[in-house]
RNA sequence: GGCCAGGUAGCUCAGUUGGUAGUAGCGUUCGCCUGAAAAGUGAAAGGUCGGCGGUUCGAGCCCGCCCCUGGCCA
C-alpha cells in the first residue's frame, strides 16, 4: 500500500488522486482510504477542506463522512476501521492509498500499536474526580499505583493522567507511558510525505482559510450546531470550528476568528511536521508534478515484483 | 518650521523613587504524546533598552544635541 503524508495544505488529497489516476491506464486500482482525523463527520466540509465529489475524480474515498458530530472518533476505532478496509481492498485487488495528516492515527495504522480498553463510566468517574481535586492530586495517585507511567506524564497533563489512570484499573495492569517506535503492522507499505517549503505553506493556510470564509464556513459552523456540534466531544474542537462557534458566542469578533484560525493552522503545520519528521521511513518529495509519477512508479514497482 | 507623543525580544508592549531589563502576550525553536490527536502538555532561545555625549559610584529611567515614526499647528 501507499501512505501519502504531509502537513494540512501540503495537497495530499490531490495527490492521492492524481497517483490513482495516474495508475489506472496499466490496470492498477487505487482507492483512497482517509486517515485525517475530522474528516469523518458528516457535515464538516468546508472548515476540514473535505475533498469535494468533483475533486476525488470519482476515485473511493473511504472512511469518509461516516459519522454525525455528536459522535466521537476515537484512534483506536480508526485504527480498526482503517485496517480492516484495508484488508478489504487488498483482498479486492485494489492499492490502498492512506492520505492524511493525523500524524497519530498514521501511526495507529501502520504500525504495531494496542490501545487497552476503555470505560465510559470509569472515565465519568475519574473525570469528575479531577474536577473536584485538580491534575496534581490525581498525578500524585499515579505515581503511587504506577511510578513508571507516572514519572512519563507531567503533572500538569490532566489528559494523559485520566487515561494511565484508567487503564490500570481496568486492566490490574501497568500503563505504558511511552509510544512505540516504527515497526510495521501491515506489510509491503510504501510512505511518501510531501515537502512544502514554509512561507509557501503559510502563504497557503492563510489563502485557504480566506476561501473557507468566503465558501461559507460560518453558515456551516451554525448548521452544524443545530446537529448538535457542541455535544460532542471532540469534533467542535476542530481547528476553526472552535474559533467560529467562538466568534458566534461572542467571545471573537468575525476578523478574530478567522486570523486565530490561521494562526493556529500554521501552529498545527508545525506540530505535524514533528511528528512526521521523526518517522525514518518516509521519503521526502516536493510538490509538484513529477511527484505522483515519482510514487505510482513505486506502486508498479512493488505490483510488478509481485509483492 | 513649531508643538506634543513615542522609539526596550521577530511583533505588540511592561519597566514602580536612577542600582547592569520582563514568570508578559503572540511568534520562533525543541521535547513529550497509546481510546479527545485539527486534541493535550512541557521547556528553551532571543535585547549593544534609536545614536552620540554629559551628570552620577552607577542611567532604559535625569540633561543636551542628533536621527526616525505618528499626531496636531503653521
Amino acid at each position: 500500500m501507499l501512505a501519502i503524508n504531509g502537513q494540512t495544505a501540503s495537497g495530499k488529497t490531490a495527490m492521492a488522486v492524481a497517483v490513482a489516476r495516474l495508475l489506472e491506464p496499466d490496470g492498477i486500482r487505487a482507492e483512497i482510504v482517509n486517515a485525517d482525523s475530522m474528516l469523518v463527520y458528516r457535515g464538516m466540509d468546508i472548515g476540514t477542506a473535505k475533498p469535494t465529489l468533483a475533486e476525488r475524480c470519482g476515485v473511493p474515498h473511504h472512511l469518509v463522512d461516516i459519522m454525525e458530530v455528536t459522535e466521537g472518533a476515537t484512534v483506536a476505532d480508526f485504527q480498526a476501521l482503517a485496517r480492516a478496509t484495508i484488508a478489504e481492498l487488498r483482498a479486492a485487488g485494489v492499492v490502498p492509498i492512506l492520505a492524511g495528516g493525523s500524524a497519530l492515527y498514521v501511526h495507529a495504522i501502520l504500525d504495531e500499536i494496542d490501545f487497552p480498553g476503555t470505560d465510559a463510566a470509569l472515565r465519568a468517574r475519574l473525570e469528575a474526580e479531577l474536577e473536584e481535586i485538580g491534575p496534581a492530586a490525581l498525578h500524585e495517585r499515579l505515581t503511587a499505583l504506577d511510578p513508571q507511567a507516572a514519572a512519563g506524564i507531567l503533572p500538569g497533563n490532566a489528559r494523559r493522567t485520566v487515561r494511565a489512570l484508567e487503564v490500570i484499573e481496568l486492566t490490574g495492569g501497568r500503563y505504558t507511558s511511552t509510544l512505540p517506535g516504527w515497526n510495521y503492522a501491515l506489510g509491503d507499505v510504501l510512505q511518501f510525505g510531501l515537502e512544502v517549503p514554509r512561507d509557501l505553506l503559510d502563504a497557503r493556510i492563510e489563502a485557504r482559510v480566506r476561501q473557507m470564509w468566503a465558501d461559507g464556513f460560518v453558515e456551516e459552523v451554525r448548521e452544524l450546531v443545530d446537529r448538535g456540534l457542541r455535544e460532542g466531544r471532540t469534533a467542535w474542537r476542530a481547528l476553526g470550528y472552535r474559533q467560529v462557534l467562538a466568534f458566534l458566542d461572542g467571545e471573537l469578533t468575525e476578523a478574530e476568528a478567522l486570523q486565530a484560525t490561521i494562526a493556529g493552522t500554521r501552529r498545527f503545520s508545525r506540530k505535524q511536521m514533528g511528528w512526521f519528521r521523526r518517522d525514518p521511513r518516509i521519503v521526502w518529495l516536493p510538490v509538484d508534478d513529477d511527484a505522483a509519477a515519482t510514487m505510482a512508479s513505486a506502486v508498479r514497482g512493488r505490483v510488478l515484483l509481485g509483492s
